[in-house]
DNA sequence: CAGCCATATCTTTTT
DNA sequence: GATATGGCTG
C-alpha cells in the first residue's frame, strides 16, 4: 500500500483507540467536524456527550480525522513509529501521538453552542469545562440559550434596529397585559376576540418571521386576522416605545438586525467558524433563519435532534427544520445515533412500535445491548384515585424489599388536571413526593411589583411596568389619570414616564399632578442612587423602603407576612448574583431574571418521587416510570381526537413515544374503568398508544377479584389479588390506610364506586339536539345543526354557524341553546 | 375601590 | 370538580 493511505490509516486508527468509548456513529459525528451535519439523536443515545466531545474535538485537533493532509517527509519509518504507538493505552497516545495530526483547529471564541433551556446550556458549559481542564477555555465558547445569544447580540448593535441597549425584555405576562393594552385602544373587545388567541398568533407570526405589515397584507381579507393584525401593529408601536422586545422579538430582530445589516452579518459570520444547535427539532423559522444566518460564511453548521421527539408544534416549533435539513443544505452529512444507552429492549421495542405508526418522520430504530429486561406492566384500574393508590402501592412495594429508592420513580401524566388526585393520594400514603410546575417564584406578585420597579429605573421608557406599579402601593392614581396620561402620549409618540415627568404642563393632568410629579421623581432619585454606585442588594432595599412598598406590606399585618419574607428571598437572589457575577449590573440581574427561571434548580438529591408532565419529562430518565391515565381522551386528548387530523394525531404519539422512553429499567402502564374529568364521569377506552404496542412485550397486571357482585369484567386473578392486598396493607401506616386499600381492592363498600359500576353511565346531553335544529352558541352566534354523532359518553355536532363557518363542538363543553 | 358572587373554562411550556 | 376571572354592588 502507498505511504500516505497508510499513513492515514493509521492516523484514523490512532484516533479511533483515543475514541474508543463512543460507538462508530458517535464516532463519525465527533470527527465529522466540516459542513452541514445532522446527528438524528433517538431518545438516550449520547446526544449531549456526542455534542460536548465534538466541540472540544474541533477545538483541540480541528479537522484531524477526515483531512487527506499527509505532512511532508512521511516515510516508511513515520508510518512504522505510528504503527508502534497503536500499542500505548489510549491516554498515552492522546497526550504525545495525536497533537502531531492537529489541522487548523478552532479558537474557543469562534464556537457557538445554541440550546433551547439553560439547563441544557449550563450543562453543556459544565461538561466543556471538565473536557478542557480549564476553565477560560470553556468561557470564551459562547454556549447559551437562542434568547441569551440574541440578547447578547441586541445589546451591542439593537442600535441599528433603533432599539436603545438597556431594552427591557417582557414575559409572557407583560405581554399579555400589553396586548390588552392595544386591544383596549382599538376598542376591540375581548370576549369577540379572545386575548389568549390573539397572543397565540402574535407570537406565531413572530415565530415567522411576519412583520405587522406582512401580517395585514396576508390576511387583510379575514376580518377576524384583520383585526388581529390592527392589535399587533399596535402591540409593536407600544413595544417600542416603551423600549422593550417580547420573546419572540428577541429572535425575530435579531434575524432583521442581521439581514439588514450587512457589516453586523459579516462580523457574526466571520466570528462563528463552528454553530451547534441542540433539540433541533423544537427550533421554529425564525430560529431557522437565525442558525443559518449565524453560520453563512464558514457553512459549518451541525444540528443535533430527534425527529420523534417534536412535541412544541402548539409553541411554533417546525418538525419540518429537521425533515427537510438536508434539503435545505444539498451537502450535509447524517448521522443516526440509534444505540440507546438508557432502556431494556423491552422498553424499547414499545417505543419503536408506537413511533413506527408515525409516517411523517426519518424512520429509527433504537436498539441496546442491555437484554430485554422485564416487561411493560399495564394495569387497569376502577376509577382515578384507584390509579394513584395502585401507584403508591407498588412503590411501597419496591421500596421495602429493597429494590429502589422513592427517587427512582417518576410519575409522568398527560396534563396538569391528572395531577391532583395523584399529589392528594401521595400526601394522605406518606410517599414522599415532589411535584414540578407549580407557581414559579418569578410569579409571584410581589416579586413581579419589585422587578417592575427596578425594571422601570432601568428604562423609563417601558410603559408596561411603570402601569404596574404606579398606583402600587396606592397613590391615589387611578384610572382616568393613567387615560388621560396614555391619551397624551400616544398623540406625542413618546413615552409615558415623559409624560409624567412634565405633568405640570399639561393642563388634563391638572388635580394629579403633583402626584405625579412626586413619582417621577421617586424614580429619578433611586436612578441616581444607582448611578452613584450603590450595590445592587443595598439598592434594592432603597427601592422597597422610598416607594414605600415594603411599609405597605408591613401595614397589612399578619396576612402579608409571606409577602414579606418572598421579598427577603429574593434579596438573597440579588446577593446571590452579586457574588457569583464580575460585574454586577442593574440591566444584567434583570436579564437573568427574565430570560432563567428558577425551575431547573430544584433539589435533585432528595429522596422522592417525582411527578410532572410528559412534556417537562423530554431530556430526563427515571429507572421506573408509571404513566397513568393512559386513555382515549386524555391521551391522545379529546381536542387531538376530535381535530381529525393525522398531523396532530402524530405529534401526541411521539408525546407518548418521548412517555416510554423516560424509562430505564421499568415501565408502568394504567389507565381506568371511569374518571372524573372536568366534573364529569367519562369512560374512556384505552390509548391507542397502549394497543399499538406488541401484546409480546406486556404483562398484563390484573386487578384482584372484586366482591360477589358480578361484575369482574376483568380476567380475575384471585389469589394474585389477595397476596397484592395483604403486602399492601404492611406498608401503610396512617389512618387512611384502610381507605385507600377499599378503593385499591373494590372490597369495601365503597357506594359511589359501586354506583358508577352498576348503572351505566349517563350519556352527557345526548341527543338534546337533532340534525336541522337551530342552536345558538355563546361565542359562535346562531347556527344549524349538520351532524350528530354519538362518541363515548359524549354526542359531537357538526354546526354550520352562520357568522363562523363550520365547526364540530361536544355535546359537554358547547353549552348550546335550541332556538325556534 | 375593595370584596364578593357568578360565570366561564378546562392540553402541553420555555424563554 | 376546581379554579380563575370578571362584573357588579356596597
Amino acid at each position: 500500500m502507498e505511504i500516505n493511505s497508510r499513513y492515514l490509516l493509521i492516523k484514523r486508527k490512532l484516533f479511533e483507540k483515543v475514541y474508543s468509548s463512543l460507538n462508530d456513529e458517535q464516532r463519525d459525528a465527533v470527527f465529522t467536524v466540516n459542513g452541514p451535519l445532522l446527528i438524528l439523536a433517538g431518545a438516550g443515545s449520547g446526544k449531549t456527550t456526542v455534542l460536548v466531545r465534538r466541540i472540544a474535538f474541533i477545538i483541540k485537533y480541528g479537522n484531524a480525522y477526515y483531512s487527506d493532509k499527509v505532512p511532508a517527509g512521511t516515510d516508511e519509518e513515520t508510518v512504522k513509529r505510528l504503527e508502534g504507538a497503536l500499542m500505548l493505552d489510549a491516554s498515552e497516545i492522546e497526550r504525545e501521538v495525536l497533537p502531531e495530526f492537529i489541522c487548523n483547529p478552532c479558537p474557543p471564541y469562534a464556537v457557538l453552542a445554541i440550546t433551547f433551556t439553560n439547563k441544557a446550556a449550563k450543562e453543556i458549559k459544565d461538561r466543556l469545562i471538565a473536557a478542557f481542564d480549564d476553565e477560560s477555555v470553556a468561557g470564551d465558547i459562547w454556549a447559551g440559550t437562542f434568547h441569551s445569544i440574541c440578547v447578547r447580540i441586541l445589546r451591542v448593535y439593537g442600535d441599528r434596529l433603533s432599539y436603545n441597549s438597556n431594552f427591557n425584555i417582557y414575559d409572557t405576562d407583560d405581554s399579555k397585559r400589553a396586548i390588552s393594552a392595544a386591544m383596549k385602544t382599538l376598542k376591540i373587545d375581548e370576549k369577540t376576540l379572545p386575548i389568549k388567541s390573539v397572543m397565540n398568533a402574535i407570537s406565531r407570526a413572530k415565530d415567522a418571521l411576519m412583520t405587522p405589515e406582512s401580517f395585514l397584507s396576508e390576511n387583510g381579507g379575514d376580518f377576524r386576522l384583520r383585526k388581529i393584525g390592527e392589535v399587533y401593529e399596535e402591540y409593536q408601536k407600544n413595544l417600542r416605545l416603551s423600549n422593550a422586545l417580547d420573546f419572540d422579538d428577541i429572535i425575530m430582530q435579531t434575524v432583521r438586525l442581521l439581514r439588514e445589516n450587512e457589516d453586523v452579518r459579516r462580523y457574526y459570520q466571520n466570528k462563528f467558524r463552528y454553530v451547534c444547535v441542540d433539540e433541533f427539532q423544537d427550533t421554529n423559522v425564525a430560529q431557522f433563519e437565525l442558525t443559518a444566518l449565524l453560520s453563512g460564511h464558514h457553512k459549518n453548521i451541525m444540528v443535533v435532534g430527534d425527529d420523534d421527539q417534536s412535541i412544541y408544534k402548539f409553541r411554533g416549533a417546525t418538525i419540518e427544520n429537521i425533515l427537510s435539513f438536508d434539503k435545505t443544505y444539498r451537502d450535509a452529512k447524517i448521522v443516526k445515533l440509534e444505540q440507546n444507552y438508557r432502556s431494556t429492549q423491552n422498553i424499547l421495542d414499545a417505543a419503536n412500535a408506537v413511533i413506527g405508526k408515525n409516517t411523517n418522520r426519518r424512520g429509527k430504530r433504537l436498539w441496546t445491548s442491555k437484554g430485554e429486561g422485564e416487561k411493560i406492566v399495564l394495569r387497569l384500574c376502577e376509577e382515578q384515585n384507584a390509579e394513584s393508590v395502585y401507584m403508591v402501592d407498588k412503590i411501597n412495594e419496591a421500596v421495602a424489599a429493597s429494590e429502589a429508592t422513592y427517587r427512582d420513580f417518576a410519575i409522568l401524566y398527560r396534563t396538569n388536571a391528572q395531577s391532583n388526585t395523584i399529589e392528594r393520594t401521595f400526601a394522605k400514603s406518606g410517599v414522599p413526593y415532589r411535584m414540578l410546575g407549580g407557581t414559579r417564584f418569578n410569579d409571584r406578585k410581589e416579586i413581579r411589583d419589585i422587578v417592575a420597579y427596578l425594571q422601570l429605573i432601568n428604562n423609563h421608557s417601558d410603559a408596561e411596568r411603570l402601569l404596574r406599579i404606579i398606583n402600587e402601593p396606592k397613590r391615589k392614581i387611578g384610572d382616568k389619570t393613567i387615560e388621560a396620561i396614555r391619551a397624551i402620549a400616544s398623540e406625542n409618540e413618546v413615552s409615558l414616564f415623559e409624560i409624567i415627568r412634565n405633568a405640570d404642563k399639561y393642563a388634563a393632568l391638572g388635580r394629579s399632578k403633583d402626584i405625579l410629579l412626586g413619582f417621577a421623581e421617586l424614580i429619578e432619585r433611586l436612578t441616581q442612587i444607582l448611578a452613584d454606585g450603590c450595590p445592587l442588594d443595598a439598592f434594592v432595599t432603597q427601592v422597597l423602603d422610598m416607594s414605600g412598598y415594603r411599609q405597605m406590606l408591613i401595614d397589612a399585618g399578619e396576612e402579608e407576612k409571606d409577602r414579606l419574607e418572598n421579598l427577603e428571598e429574593f434579596i438573597s437572589g440579588v446577593i446571590e448574583y452579586q457574588s457569583k457575577t464580575e460585574e454586577p449590573t442593574l440591566g444584567g440581574f434583570l436579564e437573568e431574571t427574565m430570560l432563567v427561571s428558577d425551575v431547573d434548580k430544584y433539589d435533585e438529591s432528595a429522596d422522592a418521587c417525582v411527578m410532572m408532565t410528559i412534556h417537562s419529562a423530554k431530556g430526563l430518565e427515571f429507572p421506573i416510570v408509571f404513566l397513568p391515565g393512559m386513555e382515549d381522551g386524555i391521551f391522545p386528548g379529546m381536542q387531538t381526537i376530535m381535530s381529525c387530523s393525522e398531523d396532530e394525531i402524530e405529534e401526541e404519539r411521539r408525546l407518548a413515544y418521548v412517555a416510554i422512553t423516560r424509562a430505564k429499567k421499568k415501565l408502568y402502564i394504567i389507565h381506568t374503568n371511569n374518571r372524573m374529568l372536568y366534573g364529569r364521569t367519562s369512560h374512556n377506552p384505552i390509548s391507542r398508544f397502549v394497543t399499538e404496542i406488541p401484546a409480546s412485550l406486556i404483562y398484563r397486571d390484573a386487578p384482584p377479584a372484586r366482591r360477589n357482585d358480578g361484575y369482574s369484567s376483568y380476567g380475575s386473578y384471585g389469589s394474585y389479588g389477595q397476596n397484592q392486598h395483604s403486602t399492601v396493607r404492611t406498608y401503610y401506616s396512617d389512618s387512611t390506610a384502610n381507605k385507600n386499600r377499599d378503593v385499591l381492592g373494590g372490597v369495601g363498600d365503597k357506594t359511589t364506586i359501586g354506583k358508577t359500576f352498576t348503572t351505566p353511565v349517563k350519556k352527557a346531553s345526548a341527543a338534546l339536539f337533532a340534525e336541522g335544529d337551530r342552536v345558538s352558541h355563546i361565542t359562535f352566534g346562531e347556527g344549524e345543526i349538520l351532524s350528530v354523532k354519538p362518541m363515548g359518553a359524549d354526542v359531537l355536532y357538526e354546526i354550520s354557524f352562520d357568522k363562523v363557518g363550520t365547526k364540530k363542538l361536544m355535546a359537554t363543553y358547547a353549552k348550546l341553546k335550541k332556538i325556534n
